[in-house]
DNA sequence: GCTAAAAGCTAAACCCATTAGCGATCACCG
DNA sequence: CGGTGATCGCTAATGGGTTTAGCTTTTAGC
């Protein structure tokens, strides 16, 4: 029987990628083995259980999001900045749906652990937007969590099909950036 | 051996109330079973399986979450109707964590599923909102959906922990009410 | 009181995650 | 080239969860 040539990563990384053909509540172990051309047990090898591998499916795909977030803004400011960095997150989400599901409700255990310094890495991204604003410096958390609920809260319900009527997604989506820009365009300045 | 006098709405109650207390991910036929003083296999008189559970938990939620808007915003208008119903979703969020979870996710069989009927009233609670500003009847799904998920998306990374760094969490949600609130005053008007 | 449907129960099947323990393989070192 | 220990994969088995089958008891209506 010759060997599978895994190692944690590999096993990872396929399991992102099924979660993302599957659904992240339909990922199994067995499943994942199969995928990955071994026995169940044996996946036991590269990652300590399925909460293990979910929190490496988090971590994997928070930095891949940060990436994608980071990459889209570089060489923009302001309004086409944020237009970039909410496109390439939603695009993101919308393409690996069930490995971004992993990491709504993981909390890191620490400052240390890969979630916590991935997830620091998406909201440095988001934080380069917010530089092209004047927002005084004691508004940045605000604008930062209000940047992330609102596209997390379209990405999500667009990709669970949480859109049901009638007007153009992707239209409505063109208008939640420009709402975004209009408010953050009428804070109240920083002051000089 | 008494009857328990069960019903499906008593069940599918229970069960809304044991995911809050447990979170939704963690509700199990076998502990809901016990918590309504019944074996496992009696509740399948009453809901034909999980997933039909988990649908009129869900259901459940999205009526209660209707009426809670429903009822913030009456006599209200304007900027004060705009923060009670964020307020009130928000809170209905937190304190009913994991019937909420089950919204996520689920869809509509069609338009008469009882799902589908709560989630409409959820957005008509909301479109009471807008009645209070200025908009050209075309953006009104769009800011229906910008109102949904920037509050969605607030609330559902607050109740899973997802907001870590310093800054009040309170002090965020008034800040993004405010935010959502200036870029509504400012969309193009209607045409009159 | 009789009857039939409803609601509960036990027993059992099946699926999934996980652990224990065994054999094969591979990297490294002489 | 051979030995050796760690690593990887396997089979077997355990335990928990959902769900079905089939039986018994209660209960509502006549």
């Amino acid at each position: 029987m010759p060997r599978a040539g895994l190692d944690p990563a590999a096993v990872v990384a396929a399991g992102a990628a099924l979660a993302d053909e599957v659904g992240f509540a339909a990922l199994s172990m067995g499943q994942l083995a199969e995928r990955v051309g071994v026995r169940t047990p044996s996946l036991y090898k590269h990652v300590v259980n399925q909460d293990d591998l979910n929190r490496r499916i988090a971590a994997l795909a928070l930095a891949e999001a940060a990436d994608a977030v980071g990459a889209a803004t570089q060489g923009r400011a302001g309004r086409d900045a944020l237009a970039a960095a909410a496109r390439a997150f939603r695009d993101f989400v919308l393409t690996h749906p069930g490995r971004y599901a992993a990491t709504i409700g993981v909390e890191p255990t620490g400052p240390d652990d890969p979630i916590a310094v991935a997830g620091s890495r998406l909201l440095v991204a988001f934080t380069a937007v917010l530089r092209g604003y004047d927002l005084a410096p004691d508004q940045l958390d605000h604008a930062l969590r209000a940047l992330r609920s609102s596209f997390h809260g379209f990405a999500t319900l667009q990709s669970a099909h949480g859109f049901q009527w009638s007007a153009d997604v992707d239209d409505s989506f063109e208008w939640l950036i420009d709402l975004v820009d209009r408010g953050l365009r009428t804070t109240s300045p920083a002051q000089a």
